[in-house]
DNA sequence: GATGAATGAGGGTTCATTCAT
DNA sequence: AATGAATGAACCCTCATTCAT
């Protein structure tokens, strides 16, 4: 009774928490951190200014709550595989990775992040850790899982070959969408581009057929 | 002569404007364009505030004229081969490409033009042509010049080879840069991070030899 | 209860916004509207320029509201009579007419709607509306129910002789007043005035003595 | 010769100075004094800011320059009559006034200069008495003149009739097109209003038929 | 006499933040 | 805990004016 008592007003407040999270991130992502203003986000929010600066005490702060909480690269539901063969395991991966960094959320996450890396390291800094590097760790382990079927030959260094798999996947169209060079991709150019870095791989990786 | 009594004031009214595109960099750079202010670029100049908008008629236009005219991808130099093997001049390239592209200037302006891309999408277009894209062209070229030495094999497709090697090459460390995830490159570690790529290139598109 | 609660406030913004069409009065009419500055108005109000701009979006805000809500020909009370024959209702409305409009609050108005009609003409509408136009709207209800009376003879166009009325009345100081060629109009000034108007009005629209 | 080759500058210093009068009255005219800028006068002048300040040495001295050369209210042809009969006259005069006071350039002349009214009091002062004094003088001589003829008893004040007269002209319209509440008169509505003016008046001050 | 670059004060406006209620 | 009025610094930009050329 006194937990429910107390689990309320808590409750009340993380939701608060979040809705506000809710408003900066699309402010933010809209706007950018310079350009963003508290005003703009306790209008949305349909509060007070005040109530704002009770949650968080500075835009700095709500920012940094922000990338920490929200804008972290869930690349964790990529790695598992079902029934396939190791070769759709790594197209359908390969697909999965391609479509999340050419992503609009993605594309918008990171440019904010990006943009305040002068300024604020420490930020970019999480950013890079929860999101690239955990992937890259996270691939290379996949590929070493698919070395044990004999689809791959990594030659000891799981990890440059990660990288290198994902840098054939993504080279061609991630700085581009960036760029707003290129629109959102089709599901056919996923399909495509993702299709031609596995080759490029397995050219590189495959290993011999015994 | 009267082409002297002209140039006088000409080339002083050049010179500032050079000066101005100068101090606007590195304020840009230090601040990002909404953070950047036109007074503290007047006060570094030396100047007055008027003095800025007589050359530049707004913020948003003296940011175009910095990216359009300053902040240029120059991937120009680096396609060149003086006299050495093919396989030299595949690690001299790599090597100038990642150390270009990990280089402080590079990501700085990168980031800059990134950050603005949501609201101001010509100029990362501007930006991405000028730059990656031209880059990425240029390598093609290279790459085919290449084949026809008997190193390599692109299979037709010498802009996927092109995108392939660029992947290749940077994935592991321009993220983590953008990101000041890691300090500058070394010399060497530009070396081995280059030299790796070039040799997974060579597996997927080496041509078999002879 | 939770009214009062709630109006203590509200009854503060209230006064805060009176407060500051006063001193927007003051500083309009002395300076005009495009002379004026916002910072002038806070300056004098005691407060700071944020604070004006929490009661009105802009200087052109601020200025509609002054003409809509206080610079309005209050021309309401002119125009009753309570017990005085037809012939002294004419000069005492002629009196309290030719006084109301070379009166200096009028005048300053005037001046400062007029200077903005080529820039803001729906505001210099507005005041033309609530002031002469009603004005004039009056007056010919007035001389109808003199008519009435058997004093005057309309000839079946009250407005017309009520535009008469007010033209013979205001010719020989208004403009005069309005351009600061004379000083404010004394007591005797008016009376003389405003009877000569009548006189002649009388001439042009009395009725035959039976 | 020799003042021909003095003339020569001099003249062309004179036409330089017209022609900033010109550009000065069409801005001031449409942005007002305060809201006109001397680099707006320059721009479309074709012109330095330098040399506009070797014309007139501020902006101040310019308003000046062109409310006394150019805004004045040029009553002078109004006052003619050839052969026509005493009443086509004062018919003709009622119109041309009414046409003259409420045309477009006249209306927005007397809002430039009114509205400064406050701040420059001698301004306004010189155009009153250049234009609706002059005026208001010469419209006596011509009702005094037309009194010969039998057509009129102006009962000794042919000032007062005047501004009698003038005044019904215009009541209707002045303050109405001053305030952009009604657009510019057609011809129609010119001959009716003073055609009622004029019978008004001559009700009032008609001389008894023989 | 003409130029136009330079100035610096001041324009309107927005903002992150504070604090009494 | 929530409000929203108040603040004042800083924003981008414009201006009348000056002065070396």
């Amino acid at each position: 009774m006194q937990t429910q008592t107390l689990s309320k007003p808590r409750l009340d407040r993380d939701a608060r928490r979040e809705a506000i999270l809710d408003v900066a991130q699309e402010v933010f992502l809209e706007e950018g951190f310079a350009a963003a203003s508290m005003s703009t986000i306790a209008a949305r929010l349909g509060g007070s200014k005040g109530t704002l600066y009770n949650y968080f005490k500075s835009k700095d702060d709500l920012f940094n709550a922000y990338v920490e909480h929200r804008c972290l690269w869930q690349a964790e539901s990529v790695l598992q595989k079902p029934d396939e063969t190791p070769l759709e395991a790594l197209n359908r991966v390969a697909r999965a990775y391609l479509a999340f960094v050419t992503e609009d959320l993605t594309l918008r996450n990171f440019r904010l992040v990006v943009a305040e890396a002068e300024r604020a390291p420490h930020i970019s800094r999480i950013f890079y850790e929860t999101g690239p590097a955990r992937g890259l760790a996270r691939m290379a382990a996949f590929l070493t899982d698919l070395q044990a079927t004999g689809l791959l030959d990594l030659g000891g260094d799981a990890v440059g070959a990660a990288g290198d798999f994902l840098g054939l996947i993504q080279y061609r169209y991630f700085k581009a969408r960036l760029c707003n060079y290129v629109p959102a991709l089709t599901t056919a150019e996923i399909e495509a581009e993702s299709a031609r870095a596995v080759r490029t791989f397995l050219r590189a990786y495959g290993a011999p057929a015994r």
